[in-house]
DNA sequence: CGATTGACGTACG
DNA sequence: TCGTACGCCAATC
């Protein structure tokens, strides 16, 4: 079984490992949407291959704060995919992230735009 | 191998 | 402002 698995982790190069780069480097307390890593990476209509690239986040190394991407209204969108419905929202509020009704409160003004913040 | 789905976003009416 | 349609690409059925 470690053959199909290897292979994948030998390549290092696909798009979802950007996304895992990315995500990896948003700030703690911070949030990001998925469109904004899909623009960062030159892929903005292709914003649903950032949600598939999480959903193959499970399991990685270094851990890829998923909880920490949302989708373009702030909403976590992706908190039925965690563990438990509640995970995500349990370890934004950790972060320091208000969480109001699967909705992320000021996001705004916790947004984090790796264009920006990363000036490419 | 073809059709459908999917953690989204933008465009159009 | 709200609702519907489309695109994008990979994985799954």
């Amino acid at each position: 079984m470690s053959d199909k698995v290897k292979i994948q982790d030998d390549k290092l190069s696909s798009f979802f490992e950007q996304v895992y780069a990315v995500v990896r480097l948003i700030p703690k307390g911070r949030v990001t949407s998925y469109g904004a890593i899909a623009k960062y990476l030159g892929t903005a209509k292709s914003s649903r291959m950032v949600g598939w690239a999480m959903n193959s986040s499970h399991g990685q190394t270094p851990d890829v704060p998923a909880h920490r991407v949302v989708n373009r209204n702030g909403l976590l969108s992706g908190k039925n995919h965690f563990g438990s419905p509640d995970a995500m929202e349990k370890l934004l509020k950790k972060e320091g992230v208000k969480v109001k009704n699967d909705q992320v409160q000021d996001f705004k003004k916790l947004f984090w735009d790796p264009a920006l913040e990363l000036e490419l």
